[in-house]
DNA sequence: AGCGCCATATGGATGAATTCGACCGGAAAG
DNA sequence: CTTTCCGGTCGAATTCATCCATATGGCGCT
């Protein structure tokens, strides 16, 4: 991991979708070089996939909420039980077990304020495991980038 | 928008990287057509870019954060201040205005806990904008591959 | 409904450009 | 001196942009 590896991963989580010769250049090293770099990050796990961001507004989906939820118990069986309705439920963008008042913070994207009250309280709050949830709406985007500061 | 561009869209966010042959197949459209499809996805700006989806951790960002921000006042002035901020700085990968107590929700990816307290004791708290701020640590990310349920 | 007509969607083909994978000789680092 | 890194070349495979012929789906008209 010296500077031309970060460069490169710069390079490809800002646009992966350059010109061999373009991201040559980006990264400062030949082609033949730069492809190599490229081919070891990919080969060792570092570059995790590669995928469209798409545009959700565009493509109908006007809420962007944040759900805090809190469990009932806290046993690795509502644990589990509560990870899998997360991982099969469509509209969870992220969900994460964070600290504080609630055990997790979600971000959900649906098409409107009816796509999220059926995921609020026909999905979450219906869930045996789920005490109670607290609801944040995304009222504007100042930045989406996931941009990691190599 | 049919089903068509709805598979085409739906294979790019999961997998932007798939032969052309395989992607086709995917799609359930010959090579020519799936491929024309894509094209003119790009074209009307449903799918915004193409990125490289890096691996945090292994990367050395061993925290992701929650930040919640309250402004001090609610001037434009101060508005555009904070947004401004929030653009330049590194290590936040996506910064929203949400409802609620507080006025922004962060989500920030840095090297350790040092790295936090930098960016909120140091960047966050020092700006003449920001009242205070209340951060949520991820324990565990149950979920992050920022599907849209197309 | 039946019929022609037009715009569009589709699958396939073509040659050009790009990417890929492997290789090579030289430079740099240990 | 040996290993690794680098830039460049080569043929093969893939992708790209374009074209073509057909198929499909409305749409007006009878």
């Amino acid at each position: 991991m010296d500077e031309f590896d970060r460069k490169v991963l710069n390079s490809l989580q800002r646009n992966s979708a350059l010109a061999r010769a373009d991201f040559a250049q980006e990264v400062g090293l030949s082609e033949s070089q730069a492809v190599r770099r490229r081919q070891a990050l990919e080969q060792s796990g570092l570059i995790r996939r590669y995928r469209a961001d798409l545009d959700a507004r565009a493509l109908g989906f006007a809420v962007t909420a944040f759900v805090h939820v809190k469990l009932k118990g806290h046993s690795d069986g509502n644990a589990r039980r509560f990870r899998d309705l997360v991982r099969l439920t469509p509209g969870i963008l992220e969900a994460h077990a964070v600290t504080g008042d609630f055990d997790y913070l979600l971000k959900v994207c649906v098409a409107d304020l009816d796509g999220l009250r059926d995921l609020v309280n026909g999905v979450l709050l219906m869930h045996q495991t789920v005490d109670r949830v607290r609801s944040e709406i995304a009222l504007e985007i100042l930045r989406d980038d996931h941009l990691l500061a190599l």
